[in-house]
DNA sequence: TGTTAGCACTCTAATCTGTCGAGTGCTAAT
DNA sequence: ATTAGCACTCGACAGATTAGAGTGCTAACA
C-alpha cells in the first residue's frame, strides 16, 4: 500500500462519508484536484479493491469503502480532528441546557452525545458488583408498608416498597433497619447470596417474615438488578439515507430494544486504545448492525464510571465522533459537572 | 343512519381494521355473508362516504373509514371484547415475567403493555405535587461528599450526591439531616419556595453553606423535576402497513420524543368516560399523528396513579385494546401485585 | 319501492421498453 | 508510468401498456 494509494483510498472514503453515493473515478478527480487523470485513479481503485478496502455495488457503479476499507482508514489514515469554534459553541450550549445533572443523569448525557454527534448514543452503567452495601433504610410509610432504600458505596441508591405485617410497629422496624445494616453494611454485592442471607436469618430474633422479604428485596433488586442502558437519538439514523427501508430500521431498532446484547457489545474490547473502540460493520457481530458502526469508550464521571457508544452508519465521521468524545472525557476530567 | 347502515360500517371497519386495505363492495359481500348484493352495498356505502363516515383513497378504490367514522364506531358500535383465553394466557405469562416489579416499575408496566397490545406504549407518572416530603436522609459517603435522600408521600425516592464542605463531620451531618427532617417534614411540594426556605435557613444554627445546598438540591430536583414518561414498543409501529413511509415515522417518532407534548397529549379529557379517553387521528392534534389513536386511561397501582396511553394506527384494534386496559386495571384493583 | 344484474368507466399498481448517463476495463499512444 | 480513447455494462428514469379491483349509473325485477 504506497502512499498515493493511502491518498486515494482517504479521498474516496472522505468522500463517500459526506455524499454517501459510490464514489467514480471522475468525480473524484473533480473534487479532490489530485494531479492525475481518471483513468489512473481508475487503475488504483481496480488494485485497491483487488486487496479488499473498497467494493463496487454493481458493476458500472463507483466505489464504496468495504468494512476492511474502514478499518484501514480508522487505523491507519485518520488523522485527529479539531473542532470547530461553531461546533464547540453548540456543545458549550448544550452543556449549559443540561445544567447541572449532566454527569448525574445518563439521560441527559445520552441526549447531549445524541444531539452534536446525530448518530445513536448509547450509556451504560456498569454493573459493579464490587460495590459493597453503605447503608441500608426503612422508613415507613403507611402502616402497612415502607420503603426499603439502599445505598451503595459507589453512591448510586435503590429503593422499593415494602409491606409490613400487621402488628409490627415503628419500634420493630427501627430494630430491624439497625440488625439489617449491622449485617449487611460493608458486604460486596458479589459476596451476598442466599447462603449468608440465610445465616443472618438465623441469627435474627424479630419477625421472621418482614427480614425475609427485605432478603428477598436485596437479592431480587440488587443482585439479579440488570446494568441501566439508556439510549438516546434513535431518530437520527431515520435521517441517513442508507436506512431508508423501513425493515432495515425495524430489525436495528428491535436489536437495540435488547439491552442485554447492546451492553454485551459494549463491554470492554482487547482492540482498545486510549480507552476506545471501534466496531465496523460485521465487526460488530451482529446481523442487523451489518451497515453500522460503534464507537464505544469508556469515562470517568464525577462520581463514576461509564461507558458509551456512538452507534451510527458505517459510512460514520469517525474522526469528528472521536473528537467529540475525546473533548468530553477532556471536560469531565478537568470537573466540568 | 339506519341499522343497516351501522351494520355495513361495522363490517367495513372490521374489515380495514384487520386488512389495513380499502374494501371495495364485492369483497365485503363475501366476507361478511350479508344478505345484499354488492350493488345495494355500493348505494349503501355511497350514502355512508356523503355522511362522512367514510372516504374514498382514489375514485376506483373500495372505502376506508374516516376519522368520523372510527368515532362512531368507537362511540356506537363497538362491543366490549371478551379476552381470548390464549390472550389471558399470553398476558398472564407476561406478568409472571415482569415479576414482582410490575406495579412499582412503570418500565415493566410499559414493555407489558406494548407486548400485549402491539402498539406503542406510554406511562406517565403524574406530577403530583400535592405530595409531602416524607423524610430526608443524609448518608455520608466519603469525607467530602453524602447522599441526600428524599421519600415523598406517595412511596418514590429522590437522590443526589451532595458535597460536604471540609472540616463538617458525621456528627455535624446528623445535627442538619435532623433540622431539616423537622423543618421540611410533612411539607407539601407545592408550598415550598425559596422563601419558606428562606426563613428556615435563618432558623439554623450550623453550617449555612451545606444547608444551602441541600435546599437547593429540594428546590431543584422536586419542584423542577418533570413529570416522568415512560415508552415502550416503539419499534411495533414499523410492523402496520400504513407506516412503511421512512418520513411519516420519523416525524411520528420526533415527536414521541418530545416528552412535554406527549404529556399534554395524555392529561385528562373531558371526553373521558369511564376513565378512559379516545382520540382519533386529528383529534389527537398533531400533525404527525394524523393516523394515528390514542388511548388513555388512569389507572390505580398499589401505591400511586399513573395515566397510561396506547398508541397506535387509527387502524387500531380499539375493542381488543381496551379490552387489555380493563382486564389490567382490574387485576391490579384486584391486588395484582 | 327497494334490490340487483349488467356495463361502461376510472384509477392504481405492476410490468415492460427504451434511453440516458455515470462508470468501468482494456488497449494503444505518449 | 500515465493517459486518451473507446466499447461495454448496468441502474435509474420516463413513458407506454396491461390487468384488476372498484365504482356509478341504468334498467330490469320482485
Amino acid at each position: 500500500m504506497d502512499e498515493r494509494k493511502r491518498l486515494i483510498l482517504n479521498a474516496i472514503i472522505q468522500d463517500y462519508i459526506c455524499s454517501a453515493e459510490p464514489v467514480g473515478s471522475r468525480t473524484l478527480v473533480k473534487r479532490h484536484r489530485i494531479g492525475l487523470s481518471p483513468a489512473t485513479i481508475r487503475n488504483e481503485m481496480a488494485d485497491l479493491e483487488e486487496m479488499g478496502y473498497l467494493q463496487q455495488p454493481h458493476t458500472s457503479a463507483g466505489r464504496i469503502p468495504s468494512p476492511r476499507g474502514y478499518r484501514f482508514y480508522v487505523n491507519s489514515i485518520m488523522e485527529d480532528y479539531i473542532l470547530t469554534p461553531a461546533e464547540l459553541n453548540k456543545m458549550e450550549e448544550l452543556i449549559a441546557a443540561a445544567g447541572i445533572s449532566l454527569s448525574h443523569n445518563p439521560r441527559q448525557l445520552a441526549k447531549l452525545l445524541a444531539a452534536v454527534t446525530s448518530y445513536i448514543s448509547l450509556i451504560a452503567e456498569p454493573a459493579d458488583n464490587v460495590q459493597e452495601i453503605r447503608h441500608i433504610n426503612l422508613i415507613p410509610l403507611t402502616v402497612a408498608s415502607a420503603i426499603c432504600i439502599i445505598v451503595l458505596s459507589d453512591g448510586s441508591v435503590k429503593h422499593h416498597t415494602i409491606s409490613i405485617p400487621e402488628g409490627v410497629g415503628p419500634r420493630e422496624i427501627d430494630a430491624l433497619a439497625k440488625f439489617i445494616n449491622r449485617s449487611l453494611q460493608g458486604i460486596q454485592l458479589k459476596n451476598i447470596n442466599s447462603r449468608l442471607l440465610w445465616e443472618l436469618k438465623a441469627e435474627f430474633a424479630g419477625n421472621l417474615s418482614l427480614v425475609d422479604e427485605i432478603y428477598n428485596l436485596v437479592r431480587h433488586q440488587l443482585l439479579a438488578d440488570a446494568q441501566e442502558l439508556v439510549m438516546d437519538g434513535a431518530t437520527n439514523l431515520l435521517n441517513e439515507p442508507e436506512f431508508r427501508d423501513v425493515d432495515k430500521v425495524r430489525e436495528i431498532f428491535k436489536t437495540l430494544e435488547q439491552n442485554e446484547q447492546i451492553l454485551k457489545l459494549m463491554e470492554a474490547d482487547p482492540r482498545r486504545i486510549e480507552d476506545l473502540a471501534i466496531k465496523i460493520g460485521p465487526e460488530i457481530g451482529l446481523e442487523s448492525f451489518t451497515d453500522c458502526s460503534l464507537v464505544v469508550a469508556t469515562f470517568n464521571l464525577t462520581d463514576r464510571k461509564v461507558t458509551l457508544g456512538i452507534l451510527g452508519p458505517s459510512r460514520m465521521q469517525y474522526a469528528k465522533t472521536i473528537g467529540f468524545i475525546r473533548w468530553l472525557r477532556e471536560y469531565f476530567s478537568s470537573g466540568g459537572s
